[in-house]
DNA sequence: ACACCTTGTGTCCGCCGGACACACAAGTTA
DNA sequence: TAACTTGTGTGTCCGGCGGACACAAGGTGT
């Protein structure tokens, strides 16, 4: 990358050549610019010669302003997801706040596709993502839950989340990968009954991957629990 | 690898020198090497270099038996699911036949820390794999569910499952970073009160990064629907 | 005896993350 | 004004990755 600037010596302007008027690094032009690769092209898409690609310099440019690969996939998830919501204004107690919460969250999770690929396995947590979770266990602050339960049930409740929202993007699951599926249990129905009989009774739900089911299930579980403490 | 043969040409026993009695190469015993390079080292030092040397041939010999690395993953973790369970044999109805069958995954995918990293993704789908979900849609059979509602059932608890197994192997996640999450609530408690608040009333429960949280409430949400629908 | 087929080897390619030395403009200080 | 420092982008190199491809050398069938 970058032409020989041999012609350019003989024949420019000589003088100032050199570094034109180009927007300077930064760690959120980097950011940025990775987050709309990763938005276009996936997670895997995402390499420090793409995102340098993407902002006309060389990829070491980038080793300016960001340690490493996964610093700036930390910057890019902390940009993601956005301010963490105030659910405080929100009525009706723990249970309508905690649907407002996993709405928001979950928007901003169907904006960028790749958050669940990029905040799996050891990484680096900001302040952003540390505000999502106070926000979801202040929400259960007057449940009677103990400490621990309260990061319990929001635990479960993001992993249903990331679980969702892997799954809309990758056909992950066995039992996400429809088209797959049905073309197993064409061939091997026999060795699946229960699996073949589900799909054929079906009662035309919307598909969702399972989303508003399984938050209903959490909620009301978690309302079985609250309630037995009060 | 493979040292010049120079030598052993010129001294060497000429007549049988080359390829010994060495085990040969299968699909299984490539599995098997993959599979414990996983278990020691974790998914990351799964190469096809790192596999192909615990077996001592070159990467490119595993390739007479794999297609691509893709599928050596696929038939690891066939292997490492075992097969599914029979639950017919279990008495109580649905509840104690899901929590079986929870607790035998959860094992499995215990004695295999790297299934999480493995399973996420586009990705190919073995029939043992297809075995469990069928396992336990057929133990939701009698409960009033329809088929989609069996399903997302299926799908909601072996999210649970993946999401506290890979918590437990990768501080993945803000509220399970443990030691990295007391350190951001003592230099920045002002600003997650809940947090705090949430860390010190724990009532001392085991940490098993909310399992059997998860599952109670999970299957009391479930038990919830199934009531309501008798 | 010979041809074929199976299975493992060696070499090459492009891409990855990253270390390191260098180029060069701008600001500071003498 | 001249010399020095500092900050930012470039070029080159490295080891490791998945994988394509040609080749070697057994065993086997005719």
């Amino acid at each position: 990358m970058g032409e020989s600037r041999g012609a350019e010596l003989l024949w420019g302007s000589r003088g100032k050549t050199a570094r034109p008027q180009r927007l300077a690094l930064t760690v959120d032009r980097i950011a940025d610019a990775a987050i709309e690769v990763a938005d276009a092209e996936g997670m895997a898409a995402v390499s420090m010669q793409h995102v340098a690609a993407q902002l006309e310099v060389t990829k070491m440019a980038l080793y300016r302003h960001v340690a490493s690969k996964a610093e700036l996939v930390a910057v890019m998830i902390e940009s993601a997801v956005g301010e963490p919501p105030d659910l405080t204004t929100v009525p009706g107690g723990w249970r309508p706040r905690l649907v407002r919460w996993a709405d928001l969250m979950r928007a901003a999770w169907d904006r960028h596709p790749w958050l669940p690929a990029a905040t799996t396995g050891e990484r680096l947590t900001g302040p952003r993502e540390v505000g999502w979770t106070e926000s979801a266990v202040a929400a259960l602050a007057d449940t009677g839950l103990d400490g621990s339960e309260r990061m319990d049930a929001v635990f479960l409740l993001s992993g249903h989340i990331r679980n969702t929202q892997s799954a809309a993007t990758a056909g992950t699951q066995p039992w996400t990968a429809e088209k797959h599926l049905r073309d197993i249990l064409r061939d091997h129905s026999h060795r699946f009954p229960a699996l073949l009989e589900a799909e054929g009774s079906t009662n035309g739900s919307a598909r969702d991957n399972g989303w508003s089911f399984g938050l209903e299930r959490i909620l009301d579980g978690l309302a079985v629990l609250i309630d037995s403490r009060r």
